[in-house]
DNA sequence: TATATTAGTTCAACACGTGAACTATTCACG
DNA sequence: CGTGAATAGTTCACGTGTTGAACTAATATA
């Protein structure tokens, strides 16, 4: 593969990273209509996901400093939709919950992102889908074996 | 296609699209060492290879409001690496273009983000990269339609 | 028991986002 | 023409997200 093929690829990979992830938080949050930042759902859909969640685990998971997600469950528990409590074993460890609420949101916005993936999904045949996925698992496992490697 | 299989796949490819992105932006920022930030890499980068490139337009491309592209301009500027300049024939357009030593960093960005892709573009053959853009593009033209038919 | 480590929060400072208010220029049409 | 609408862009106030340092509290280690 030469040079100018690699750099056009580079281009077309970030110009389509960046339109479709943007354009998927804009028609999800049209649609949930909550006065949520696309932050504040990222968050509120992974808590509900991994039960017993940490300050500590959603910062690895976000690439952010601890107090960056101290920040983001503050605004949270103001809007009463997460709750923070004592771990039982060890006193250090605070666990993110969410509130009935919060939860209700959640829903909310996991059909929202449901419905909208099954309108499209339609349109690419299983195996596609299932080539796609792995080419992308892959790289995502190069990429963090590189930025372990050191 | 049943349910339980898409909601794998969504969280799938939400958790694979955080990764991939964020260390990219980690490995890229990392070798550059400059005091830019992501946002700002990107502006400089699209303003280098879009000549005569304006403010409605990357408000366009970054899905933001000019007033926010308004802002990272000016920082850019004040760090000397973009500068403003009037059209001849339209007096109200701003065009923005690289100072010389916006360029040189840009030329050091892009070499790294080149080297870094070259280092593991090789585990991957042609083929299978052609299928993964086809449909990442298929993707993003489908995302695009659905925005659009409001 | 003393010290180091771990989990988490708060704070100041800065970057980024929106929407409203504003300036300046060009377009559209009676 | 001239006047009002549309377009390009900036500035501002305010809320949110991020870092890194300083801090509290609890647990692990030697």
């Amino acid at each position: 593969m030469n040079k100018t093929l690699i750099q056009e690829l580079i281009n077309r990979y970030i110009t389509l990273t960046n339109d479709v992830w943007k354009r998927g938080e804009v028609l999800v949050r049209e649609e949930i209509g909550s006065d949520l930042t696309n932050d504040q759902l990222y968050l509120l859909r992974y808590v509900n996901q991994h039960k017993q969640c940490t300050t500590t685990e959603l910062a690895e998971v976000f690439f952010v400093q601890k107090s960056a997600i101290s920040a983001i469950v503050n605004r949270l528990v103001e809007k009463n939709l997460m709750e923070r409590s004592q771990d039982k074993e060890d006193r250090r460890i605070v666990v993110l919950s969410l509130t009935d609420e919060g939860k209700e949101l959640y829903l909310k916005m996991e059909s929202k992102i449901f419905k909208l993936v099954e309108s499209f999904i339609t349109q690419f045949n299983e195996k596609e889908i299932t080539q796609f996925m792995q080419s992308y698992e892959k790289l995502a496992k190069i990429l963090k074996d590189k930025m372990e490697e050191k």
